[in-house]
DNA sequence: GACAAAAGTTAGAGAGGGCTAATATTACAG
DNA sequence: CTGTAATATTAGCCCTCTCTAACTTTTGTC
Protein backbone atom coordinates (compact mmCIF):
# COMPACT_ATOMS: atom_id res chain seq x y z
CA UNK A 1 0.00 0.00 0.00
CA UNK A 2 2.47 2.77 0.92
CA UNK A 3 5.81 2.72 0.37
CA UNK A 4 8.15 1.47 2.30
CA UNK A 5 10.46 4.13 4.45
CA UNK A 6 13.41 3.20 6.50
CA UNK A 7 13.51 4.99 10.27
CA UNK A 8 15.82 7.04 8.77
CA UNK A 9 14.09 8.06 5.75
CA UNK A 10 10.77 8.78 7.73
CA UNK A 11 12.38 10.91 10.58
CA UNK A 12 13.16 13.02 7.38
CA UNK A 13 10.26 13.07 6.31
CA UNK A 14 9.03 13.92 9.91
CA UNK A 15 11.47 16.99 10.02
CA UNK A 16 10.55 18.71 6.57
CA UNK A 17 7.02 18.43 7.74
CA UNK A 18 7.56 19.83 11.02
CA UNK A 19 9.67 22.58 9.76
CA UNK A 20 7.68 23.59 6.72
CA UNK A 21 4.31 24.12 8.67
CA UNK A 22 2.34 26.53 6.98
CA UNK A 23 4.85 27.60 4.61
CA UNK A 24 5.30 24.56 2.80
CA UNK A 25 9.06 24.70 1.59
CA UNK A 26 11.96 23.75 3.14
CA UNK A 27 15.96 24.18 3.24
CA UNK A 28 18.19 21.64 3.26
CA UNK A 29 19.94 23.36 5.92
CA UNK A 30 17.43 23.59 8.84
CA UNK A 31 16.44 19.90 7.96
CA UNK A 32 20.27 19.34 8.76
CA UNK A 33 19.93 21.01 11.80
CA UNK A 34 16.92 19.83 12.66
CA UNK A 35 18.29 15.85 13.11
CA UNK A 36 21.79 17.29 13.90
CA UNK A 37 22.83 15.60 10.99
CA UNK A 38 25.49 16.66 7.92
CA UNK A 39 24.21 18.41 4.67
CA UNK A 40 25.38 15.81 2.80
CA UNK A 41 23.49 13.13 4.54
CA UNK A 42 20.37 15.27 3.64
CA UNK A 43 21.00 15.50 0.05
CA UNK A 44 21.44 11.96 -0.01
CA UNK A 45 18.38 11.05 1.96
CA UNK A 46 16.35 13.99 -0.12
CA UNK A 47 17.24 11.91 -3.32
CA UNK A 48 15.97 8.76 -1.91
CA UNK A 49 12.45 10.16 -0.40
CA UNK A 50 11.99 11.70 -3.99
CA UNK A 51 12.73 8.77 -5.69
CA UNK A 52 9.97 7.34 -3.28
CA UNK A 53 7.43 10.06 -4.45
CA UNK A 54 7.40 11.57 -1.13
CA UNK A 55 8.86 15.04 -1.84
CA UNK A 56 9.09 17.50 -4.53
CA UNK A 57 13.09 18.08 -4.65
CA UNK A 58 15.13 19.55 -7.53
CA UNK A 59 19.31 20.31 -6.71
CA UNK A 60 19.76 23.32 -5.45
CA UNK A 61 16.32 24.54 -4.46
CA UNK A 62 14.14 24.65 -1.93
CA UNK A 63 11.84 21.12 -0.85
CA UNK A 64 8.33 20.41 -0.26
CA UNK A 65 5.94 17.53 0.69
CA UNK A 66 4.08 16.04 -2.19
CA UNK A 67 0.39 14.42 -1.27
CA UNK A 68 1.79 11.24 -0.59
CA UNK A 69 4.59 12.55 1.83
CA UNK A 70 2.27 14.58 3.62
CA UNK A 71 0.12 11.73 4.42
CA UNK A 72 3.29 9.72 4.95
CA UNK A 73 4.76 12.53 7.49
CA UNK A 74 1.23 12.94 8.93
CA UNK A 75 0.92 9.18 10.32
CA UNK A 76 4.09 9.15 11.67
CA UNK A 77 3.89 12.34 13.42
CA UNK A 78 0.43 10.94 14.58
CA UNK A 79 2.16 8.13 16.06
CA UNK A 80 5.02 9.94 17.91
CA UNK A 81 2.20 12.04 19.48
CA UNK A 82 0.43 9.10 20.53
CA UNK A 83 3.24 7.18 22.13
CA UNK A 84 4.97 9.98 23.44
CA UNK A 85 1.42 11.01 25.31
CA UNK A 86 0.91 7.42 26.35
CA UNK A 87 4.36 7.15 28.30
CA UNK A 88 4.26 10.78 29.39
CA UNK A 89 0.77 10.94 30.83
CA UNK A 90 -0.36 7.16 31.35
CA UNK A 91 2.95 5.58 32.45
CA UNK A 92 4.32 8.76 34.05
CA UNK A 93 7.56 9.02 32.31
CA UNK A 94 9.41 12.42 32.05
CA UNK A 95 8.44 14.26 28.94
CA UNK A 96 11.94 13.85 27.83
CA UNK A 97 11.81 10.40 28.40
CA UNK A 98 8.89 9.77 26.67
CA UNK A 99 9.47 12.16 23.32
CA UNK A 100 12.99 9.89 22.75
CA UNK A 101 11.53 6.52 22.95
CA UNK A 102 8.58 7.92 20.92
CA UNK A 103 10.87 8.81 18.30
CA UNK A 104 12.21 5.39 17.69
CA UNK A 105 9.16 3.32 18.64
CA UNK A 106 6.91 6.01 16.03
CA UNK A 107 8.93 3.84 12.95
CA UNK A 108 7.96 0.13 15.05
CA UNK A 109 4.53 0.41 15.26
CA UNK A 110 1.76 0.41 12.27
CA UNK A 111 -1.53 1.64 12.12
CA UNK A 112 -3.79 -0.81 13.87
CA UNK A 113 -1.37 -0.75 16.42
CA UNK A 114 -2.23 3.10 16.92
CA UNK A 115 -5.81 3.26 16.42
CA UNK A 116 -5.98 0.70 18.94
CA UNK A 117 -3.57 2.78 21.16
CA UNK A 118 -5.52 5.88 20.47
CA UNK A 119 -8.56 4.10 21.55
CA UNK A 120 -7.54 3.31 24.74
CA UNK A 121 -5.68 6.50 25.53
CA UNK A 122 -9.76 7.89 25.08
CA UNK A 123 -11.21 5.24 27.21
CA UNK A 124 -8.41 5.48 30.24
CA UNK A 125 -9.62 9.23 30.37
CA UNK A 126 -12.82 7.97 31.43
CA UNK A 127 -11.60 5.17 33.63
CA UNK A 128 -12.17 6.60 37.50
CA UNK A 129 -9.18 4.38 38.25
CA UNK A 130 -7.37 4.62 35.80
CA UNK A 131 -6.98 8.17 34.72
CA UNK A 132 -3.99 10.04 35.81
CA UNK A 133 -4.32 10.06 39.93
CA UNK A 134 -5.32 6.77 39.66
CA UNK A 135 -2.60 4.97 38.27
CA UNK A 136 0.09 7.79 38.66
CA UNK A 137 -0.16 9.69 41.79
CA UNK A 138 -1.25 7.32 44.27
CA UNK A 139 1.59 5.76 45.84
CA UNK A 140 -0.78 2.91 48.22
CA UNK A 141 -2.03 1.78 44.44
CA UNK A 142 1.72 1.37 43.24
CA UNK A 143 3.51 -0.24 45.61
CA UNK A 144 0.59 -2.89 45.43
CA UNK A 145 1.22 -3.11 41.84
CA UNK A 146 5.15 -2.99 42.13
CA UNK A 147 4.97 -6.26 44.01
CA UNK A 148 2.60 -8.15 41.22
CA UNK A 149 4.63 -6.59 38.87
CA UNK A 150 6.79 -9.72 40.06
CA UNK A 151 5.26 -11.76 37.49
CA UNK A 152 5.80 -10.09 34.57
CA UNK A 153 9.63 -11.07 35.15
CA UNK A 154 11.71 -7.84 35.67
CA UNK A 155 15.05 -7.76 35.03
CA UNK B 1 26.40 1.20 31.57
CA UNK B 2 25.22 -1.64 29.61
CA UNK B 3 27.25 -2.39 25.76
CA UNK B 4 25.25 -0.74 23.10
CA UNK B 5 24.29 -3.23 20.84
CA UNK B 6 22.45 -2.48 17.73
CA UNK B 7 18.96 -3.80 16.98
CA UNK B 8 20.64 -6.83 15.01
CA UNK B 9 22.70 -7.63 17.55
CA UNK B 10 20.22 -7.90 20.12
CA UNK B 11 18.05 -9.87 17.72
CA UNK B 12 20.73 -12.52 17.46
CA UNK B 13 21.24 -12.51 21.60
CA UNK B 14 17.32 -13.01 21.75
CA UNK B 15 17.73 -15.57 19.02
CA UNK B 16 20.85 -17.06 21.04
CA UNK B 17 18.99 -16.92 24.97
CA UNK B 18 15.48 -18.48 23.27
CA UNK B 19 17.40 -21.41 21.50
CA UNK B 20 19.86 -22.32 24.06
CA UNK B 21 17.28 -22.80 26.72
CA UNK B 22 18.27 -24.92 29.93
CA UNK B 23 21.69 -26.64 27.90
CA UNK B 24 23.03 -23.20 27.40
CA UNK B 25 24.43 -24.05 24.16
CA UNK B 26 23.29 -23.08 20.76
CA UNK B 27 24.53 -23.85 17.11
CA UNK B 28 25.24 -21.33 14.46
CA UNK B 29 22.65 -23.28 11.79
CA UNK B 30 19.83 -22.93 14.83
CA UNK B 31 20.47 -19.37 15.05
CA UNK B 32 20.16 -18.84 11.02
CA UNK B 33 17.21 -20.77 11.43
CA UNK B 34 15.65 -18.80 13.58
CA UNK B 35 15.89 -15.78 12.85
CA UNK B 36 15.33 -16.32 8.48
CA UNK B 37 19.26 -15.32 7.69
CA UNK B 38 22.25 -16.64 6.09
CA UNK B 39 25.05 -18.68 8.06
CA UNK B 40 27.58 -16.35 7.36
CA UNK B 41 25.93 -13.31 8.43
CA UNK B 42 25.28 -14.96 11.62
CA UNK B 43 29.72 -16.04 12.07
CA UNK B 44 30.01 -12.26 11.50
CA UNK B 45 27.09 -11.83 14.47
CA UNK B 46 28.54 -13.73 16.49
CA UNK B 47 32.03 -12.16 16.35
CA UNK B 48 30.62 -8.91 17.03
CA UNK B 49 28.90 -10.36 19.85
CA UNK B 50 31.88 -11.64 21.03
CA UNK B 51 34.01 -8.72 20.71
CA UNK B 52 31.48 -7.13 23.11
CA UNK B 53 31.79 -9.76 25.93
CA UNK B 54 28.55 -10.59 25.51
CA UNK B 55 28.53 -14.27 24.31
CA UNK B 56 31.95 -17.23 24.51
CA UNK B 57 32.44 -17.98 20.80
CA UNK B 58 35.59 -19.78 19.16
CA UNK B 59 35.23 -20.49 15.27
CA UNK B 60 33.56 -24.06 14.73
CA UNK B 61 32.56 -24.43 18.11
CA UNK B 62 29.07 -24.01 19.83
CA UNK B 63 27.95 -20.62 21.25
CA UNK B 64 27.28 -20.25 24.62
CA UNK B 65 25.99 -16.52 26.58
CA UNK B 66 28.53 -14.69 29.24
CA UNK B 67 26.98 -13.47 31.87
CA UNK B 68 26.55 -10.27 30.40
CA UNK B 69 25.14 -11.93 27.31
CA UNK B 70 22.74 -13.42 29.67
CA UNK B 71 21.60 -10.00 31.48
CA UNK B 72 21.31 -8.43 28.23
CA UNK B 73 19.29 -11.27 26.26
CA UNK B 74 16.99 -11.15 29.37
CA UNK B 75 16.24 -7.54 29.34
CA UNK B 76 15.56 -7.61 25.73
CA UNK B 77 12.94 -10.66 25.83
CA UNK B 78 11.20 -9.43 29.01
CA UNK B 79 10.86 -6.14 26.65
CA UNK B 80 9.36 -8.46 24.25
CA UNK B 81 7.14 -10.27 25.99
CA UNK B 82 5.90 -7.14 28.21
CA UNK B 83 5.03 -5.15 25.16
CA UNK B 84 3.41 -7.79 23.03
CA UNK B 85 1.02 -8.49 26.15
CA UNK B 86 0.11 -5.17 26.34
CA UNK B 87 -0.68 -5.00 22.29
CA UNK B 88 -2.58 -8.57 22.24
CA UNK B 89 -4.35 -8.25 26.20
CA UNK B 90 -4.69 -4.58 26.50
CA UNK B 91 -5.31 -3.10 23.07
CA UNK B 92 -6.51 -6.36 21.69
CA UNK B 93 -4.30 -6.46 18.72
CA UNK B 94 -3.93 -9.99 17.17
CA UNK B 95 -1.66 -12.53 18.73
CA UNK B 96 0.38 -12.42 15.50
CA UNK B 97 0.34 -8.89 15.10
CA UNK B 98 1.49 -7.99 18.66
CA UNK B 99 4.59 -10.23 18.65
CA UNK B 100 5.90 -8.64 15.04
CA UNK B 101 5.63 -4.91 16.86
CA UNK B 102 6.93 -6.05 19.74
CA UNK B 103 9.65 -7.62 17.85
CA UNK B 104 10.73 -4.03 16.74
CA UNK B 105 9.39 -1.70 19.77
CA UNK B 106 11.81 -3.86 22.07
CA UNK B 107 14.66 -2.24 20.46
CA UNK B 108 13.22 1.05 20.89
CA UNK B 109 12.68 1.11 24.69
CA UNK B 110 14.99 1.44 27.82
CA UNK B 111 14.24 -0.15 30.77
CA UNK B 112 12.32 2.90 32.69
CA UNK B 113 9.68 2.62 30.40
CA UNK B 114 9.61 -1.22 30.27
CA UNK B 115 9.44 -0.94 34.11
CA UNK B 116 6.07 1.84 33.78
CA UNK B 117 4.77 -0.59 31.64
CA UNK B 118 4.56 -3.59 33.82
CA UNK B 119 3.75 -1.61 36.78
CA UNK B 120 0.74 -0.31 34.61
CA UNK B 121 -0.05 -3.85 33.15
CA UNK B 122 -0.20 -4.61 36.80
CA UNK B 123 -2.61 -1.75 37.46
CA UNK B 124 -4.73 -2.69 34.43
CA UNK B 125 -5.31 -6.11 36.09
CA UNK B 126 -7.27 -4.41 38.53
CA UNK B 127 -9.06 -1.75 37.75
CA UNK B 128 -12.63 -3.23 36.95
CA UNK B 129 -13.29 -0.64 33.88
CA UNK B 130 -10.38 -1.02 32.08
CA UNK B 131 -9.32 -4.84 32.30
CA UNK B 132 -10.03 -7.31 29.70
CA UNK B 133 -13.84 -7.09 28.81
CA UNK B 134 -13.60 -3.43 29.89
CA UNK B 135 -11.95 -1.74 27.06
CA UNK B 136 -12.07 -4.41 24.32
CA UNK B 137 -15.47 -6.27 24.46
CA UNK B 138 -17.74 -3.77 25.34
CA UNK B 139 -18.65 -2.28 22.04
CA UNK B 140 -21.10 0.25 23.51
CA UNK B 141 -18.09 1.40 25.16
CA UNK B 142 -15.85 1.23 22.08
CA UNK B 143 -17.98 3.18 20.00
CA UNK B 144 -17.88 6.22 22.28
CA UNK B 145 -14.05 5.83 22.25
CA UNK B 146 -13.58 6.11 18.74
CA UNK B 147 -15.34 9.28 19.18
CA UNK B 148 -13.14 10.99 21.94
CA UNK B 149 -10.51 9.41 19.85
CA UNK B 150 -11.00 12.26 16.75
CA UNK B 151 -9.09 14.39 19.11
CA UNK B 152 -5.70 12.33 18.78
CA UNK B 153 -5.47 13.12 15.52
CA UNK B 154 -6.43 9.94 13.59
CA UNK B 155 -4.90 9.77 10.05
C1' DG C 1 41.00 -44.63 10.51
C1' DA C 2 39.27 -42.72 5.92
C1' DC C 3 36.00 -40.05 3.68
C1' DA C 4 31.58 -38.04 2.60
C1' DA C 5 28.08 -34.96 4.64
C1' DA C 6 27.11 -31.40 7.65
C1' DA C 7 28.38 -27.32 9.76
C1' DG C 8 31.05 -23.18 9.83
C1' DT C 9 34.04 -19.61 7.88
C1' DT C 10 36.21 -16.64 4.39
C1' DA C 11 35.93 -13.80 0.33
C1' DG C 12 33.78 -10.47 -2.19
C1' DA C 13 29.96 -7.56 -3.23
C1' DG C 14 26.02 -4.42 -2.46
C1' DA C 15 22.56 -1.53 -0.03
C1' DG C 16 21.87 1.98 3.36
C1' DG C 17 23.33 5.69 6.31
C1' DG C 18 26.66 8.59 8.14
C1' DC C 19 30.92 11.83 7.87
C1' DT C 20 34.60 15.41 6.06
C1' DA C 21 36.76 17.97 2.40
C1' DA C 22 36.35 19.87 -1.91
C1' DT C 23 33.49 21.77 -5.57
C1' DA C 24 29.54 24.02 -7.54
C1' DT C 25 25.58 27.06 -7.42
C1' DT C 26 22.72 30.71 -5.83
C1' DA C 27 21.81 35.04 -3.79
C1' DC C 28 22.76 39.48 -2.31
C1' DA C 29 25.51 43.66 -1.37
C1' DG C 30 28.07 47.04 -3.20
C1' DC D 1 26.74 43.52 -12.81
C1' DT D 2 30.35 41.37 -10.28
C1' DG D 3 32.26 39.05 -6.36
C1' DT D 4 31.85 37.00 -1.94
C1' DA D 5 29.11 34.54 1.51
C1' DA D 6 25.82 31.22 2.16
C1' DT D 7 23.93 27.09 0.60
C1' DA D 8 23.92 22.71 -1.70
C1' DT D 9 26.16 18.90 -4.04
C1' DT D 10 29.82 15.64 -5.31
C1' DA D 11 33.61 12.66 -4.13
C1' DG D 12 35.52 9.52 -1.33
C1' DC D 13 35.68 7.05 2.85
C1' DC D 14 33.75 4.30 6.94
C1' DC D 15 30.69 1.21 9.32
C1' DT D 16 26.83 -2.16 9.74
C1' DC D 17 24.28 -5.72 7.91
C1' DT D 18 23.05 -8.65 4.50
C1' DC D 19 23.86 -11.99 0.64
C1' DT D 20 26.05 -15.97 -2.55
C1' DA D 21 29.86 -18.83 -3.76
C1' DA D 22 33.80 -21.13 -2.49
C1' DC D 23 36.64 -23.19 0.96
C1' DT D 24 37.70 -25.44 5.57
C1' DT D 25 36.84 -27.98 9.64
C1' DT D 26 34.28 -31.29 12.24
C1' DT D 27 31.44 -35.30 12.67
C1' DG D 28 29.92 -39.65 12.19
C1' DT D 29 29.59 -43.92 9.59
C1' DC D 30 31.45 -47.90 7.68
Amino acid sequence: MSEKLSASLEDYLEAIASIAGSSGETHAADIADSLGVSRPSVTVALRALASRGMINYRPYSTVSLTEDGRIRAASVLRKHRIVSRFFSEILGADEELADSAACRVEHAIGEEITDRLVEFLAFIDNCPMAARGGFQYESENRKEFREKAADYGKK
